[in-house]
This record gives C-alpha cells, structure tokens and sequence, in this order.
DNA sequence: TAATAGACATCGTTTTTACAGATAGTCAGT
DNA sequence: ACTGACTATCTGTAAAAACGATGTCTATTA
C-alpha cells in the first residue's frame, strides 16, 4: 500500500464517486478506477459497493479510512518536522476569536512579524466551536478560543484573561426597567457557536429578562456599532470596546465577577510537530500574556 | 514522500550505510542512492552525511526516523484494520513469561486453537522486560507479563494471580541454619529481567541470608531439576511446581502472604489494533481467567 | 419501451518511473 | 601511491502509471 493509494481511497471516499475524486485529484476515471482496484486486490477485500450512482464504502473500506486520514497526517507533519531547521518560516495557520483576533492579537502580531519576517502568519476568525474543529483537522495549527476546553487530543495553554462587561448606548434605559416593564430586549451578539454568547444568553436568562431578541454580527465593530446606534445590549470583552474608537460612545456595565472573567487559552493538537515558527509564537504570547495582560 | 521511500531511509538510518541498506531491501546500492537523493531534493534538506566509513543521519533525519516508524507501524495496522473482515485468522505472535507459558498456557492455546483454527499462534517466552520492548515494537502483539505495567503506550488486562513459593529439595536443610551459618546460600533463578528473579532477590535480601550465588536457567524445568538435584532453591508459581513431574520430589515453602502474590498482566500497544484474531485471544483468556484460576 | 445520461470497467498506447548493472569518484588507512 | 570500502552517476531495460477511447451497466425519462 502506497501513500498515493491511501490519497486515491480518501478523495474516492470522500467524494462517494471514482469518477469525482478523479477530477479532485487532477487524473483521469480509469487511473482511480485501477489504483483503487489494484488495493482492493492486494488487501483481499472489496472497500467500495459500486451502483450506478457512485460507489460506497464497505465495512473495510470504513475501518480503513480513519487510519487513512491519519497517516496522511503523519505523513505532513514528518515533512514539517524534517525540514525544520530551527528557523522560523514558512505557513502558520492559526485561527482566533473574533474579539480575540481584534483586541489581543495585533500587536503581537505586529511584534511577531518584525521578529520573523519568513513566517507567513494566516489568522482565521471564528467562533470557538469552529475553531476548534479546524485545529482537529490540521486545517489550523492552533487557535485561540475561549476556555475551558477538555478534549484529549488537544493541549491548551492559557494566554488572556478578559472580563465581560455589558456594553449598551449612553441613552439606554435602565435595564432594570425592562425587566418590571417585561419589555423585549435586543442583545446583540456573535454568529452561534461563540462562547461569549452563550454567557451573555445565560447571563440574560438568569437576570430573568426574557424574551429576548437576537441580532447577530461576525464583527466587534458591527456590534458595537449597533449597540452605540440604540438597537440592543451586548456582552464583551472590556478591553474590546475601549480600544475601539466607537467604544467612547457606549455606556459600560460591569457584571459579576463570577460570570464575568472569561479565559482566552491557545490550543493545538498534541499530537501535531510544533515547528520552529510554532514554538516562536507561542513564546511571542507568552510574553504578551505576561506583559500586556 | 512515498511510503517505500519512507522504508528506505528507515533501513539506511538503521543500518549506517546505504550499502547495506540495499542487501537488506533486496535491491541495489544505486537504487537506494538515487531514492535517497529524491527525497532530499523534494524535503529541500539532506537526511545523511555522507563519509568514507558509510552514512550518518543529519538532524533533519533523527527529526524524521521516529515519524517514519510510528507511519510505518500505522500503515501496517490500517492493513491489518481492512482486512479484518471479523473471523478470527493470521499470525498472531504472543509474549509470556516462562512461567506463564509453561503453566498457564498450554490449556488456554489447546482451546483456542481447537476454537479458531486459522490463526496461527507463535508464543515467544522471555523475561518481562524483553516482551514488553518487543510489544512496545510491534514485534509482538501482546503478552503475558508480571504486575505491575505502567507505560503510557500500553494496556494491562488482569489475567492470572499467582502464588510464588519457595522450592528446595526434600533433603534441603532448614533455612533458618543458613542464616545462623552464615553461609552461602544458592538460588537457581531465571536470566535477568524477570520480576519473579526480582521477587526472589528481594526476599531473600531481606531475610538477611546473604551472600548469595546465583544460578541462571531459562526454563521451568530446567530450575526445578536443579533444585530437586539439591543445588540449590528457587521462587516460583506454585502450580508450576506442582503440575511439573519434577515438581513431586521438590519441597515447598510458602513465603508471606504480601511478597507472594503477583498478578499476571496481559499487555498490548494503547493504539495498535486489535483485529478479530486478538479479540477472540483476549476473550479466551478472560474466559480462562475466570473458570481456571 | 426505447433512448439517454451518468457512472464504473476495460483495453491499448504512451509516458514516466524504478531497477539492475557497470563504472567512476571519494576518502581513510596503510 | 595503493587498497578497500563506500557512495555517486550513467545507461539500457523492465515495470508501472497515466491517458484517452470504448464498452457495460442501470436508473431515469420521453
């Protein structure tokens, strides 16, 4: 069995259909249509059903196909490894939150880019959920997302702390207010599947102010642009809105310390080579977290 | 990087020398040369220092070798995955103590392999230190090893509880008289690296009975003979005493509860697969666990 | 029911790659 | 300088992979 076999069986499996995985491999049907065959013939046991629509995987073919994944994986990281010579370079990407990637990433980003020019730093924002799913799929080599996180195949270091505090118009109304007026309030928050909004709904729910109207935005800006227009009230990260500019126009609310202090954690699989550009990072945040938090 | 390419440097880095690399891939020196070379020029960093005495694996290989066995051992294992079709059939290569596999054993293999015919079973008997490596290896699957194991990569399934006794001819004088005597006393033992041996050296340390000379066998018989030839005295199972012939005209002498017991252990890698052959092995022995012990 | 479209299998040709063998170059020890 | 043990390179051959065209099957559709 071959590396490029296993690359044949995971796009054929991948797409359902020898004739799709074909053009997803840049070749030809009947090269993927053999290879696929020549495997099937020196393992002894059929991976794929063909019917008219495509084929399916079989029960070998299903046992086969995470081990496929894995090696494949393996396989990048033997390359990574072997060719890293100490210096940082090379791609790196690394996935934030959306506040995260606003507020506490620039500069060390900016720090990190004088210091490793040869690193090509990619950041994908995104909800933790999200995020994580790419680290798990080595689409990520890490990314910073809110803790905790407990999955074994992950290690997470924590870097920032931010504190939550309700954020709302100059003008808004006291919330007390909508709360004996049972009046619906408009939060607004992140795209589902970011952590800060499920503390601001759980917050809310505990507050007892229901119901509830939800705006959602995939920016800090757009949300606090919306809470300084008079729409609705968000939670975020202190430090979010008084570094923006719009920030000096909304009112700042503190909430419970208990639910307000949140810990942002940089996770990577700890399974994945941690090259020389990646151990550099992680040093450049450390120092962040140490100096600037 | 192609997975034979990955086999190649695994055996060049091995043996020191491409030369031999090539006699031991049943190919050619230039072929190995040339696959070498390939590999350097796409990883864009040589793998081998080339001197007159053979080759040398460069920092970029030692990065690479561990990647290229672990990839190598999964490969095997996706293989071995895939072609489980769920009867039980294949080599099946086993570790156990001499102990273990003289006492314990013989029952167990005789219905298991009147149960699944097809697989064809290779017992390997050493010391609880060398099996361990060669599961750690891949060499074996799994083994009957003495409690306890502690090794992340490995899972310890209870098995057998065994009795360690003291053997010594009928004829052997009171142990106590040695003490008084001062004088030396032999103990036949197994070679180096089995826990038993451990167990014997401890207790007779600290009953205060040095010195010691040490005799070393490799098998059960072997150590009952010469106890029974009044050479000296031993530390094993009890029933391995008992159910050997020579075990009639031995003496036994049960020693305290607390030092006596020992568990047997059956090892296998955390990650290795365990295909249809191995899991009807383990419920055999569980099954053998639990009526014959 | 016959035509059709989409999908996989097969076949012959071409191109690429791997292999074996022979030869040349390199370096340390004598 | 000679020798022995290695590795690098070159060349023709053999094997394997890729390609493109064609065949076959089946579900869909007119």
């Amino acid at each position: 069995m071959d590396l490029s076999d296993l690359a044949f069986f995971s796009a054929v499996a991948r797409c359902g259909s020898i004739s799709k995985a074909a053009q997803q491999l840049n070749t030809v049907q009947s090269n993927v249509t053999m290879r696929i065959k020549l495997m099937e013939e020196r393992l002894g046991t059929p991976l794929f059903n063909r019917h008219s629509r495509g084929v399916s995987v079989t029960n070998a073919g299903q046992r086969l196909l995470p081990y496929a994944e894995q090696i494949a994986a393996l396989v990048a990281d033997a390359t990574r490894a072997a060719c890293d010579d100490g210096t940082a370079r090379g791609p790196l990407p690394i996935g934030a939150m959306e506040t995260t990637a606003a507020v506490r990433l620039p500069p060390v980003l900016a720090k990190f880019h004088a210091q490793y020019p040869d690193v090509e730093l990619d950041i994908t924002t995104g909800p933790t959920a999200t995020l994580l799913e790419k680290v798990l799929d080595h689409s990520l080599s890490g990314a910073f997302v809110a803790a905790p996180v407990a999955h074994p195949e992950l290690v997470a270091t924590p870097v920032f702390r931010e504190e939550l505090v309700l954020a709302m118009a100059k003008s808004w109304p006291d919330i007390a207010s909508y709360r004996q007026a049972n009046r619906t309030l408009t939060v607004v928050v992140f795209r589902s599947g970011c952590s800060y909004r499920q503390r601001l709904e759980q917050y809310v729910s505990s507050q007892g102010w229901l119901p509830v109207r939800r705006l959602e935005f995939g920016t800090v800006e757009g949300i606090l642009g919306c809470v300084a227009a008079n729409v609705g009230i968000s939670l975020l990260p202190r430090a979010a809105i008084t570094r923006s500019a719009i920030g000096k126009s909304v009112r700042i609310e503190a909430i419970p310390q208990r639910e307000a202090m949140v810990d942002t954690v940089f996770v990577q699989r700890r399974d994945a080579y941690a090259g020389a550009a990646m151990r550099a990072f992680m040093a450049s945040c450390a120092d962040a977290a140490e100096t600037g938090n």
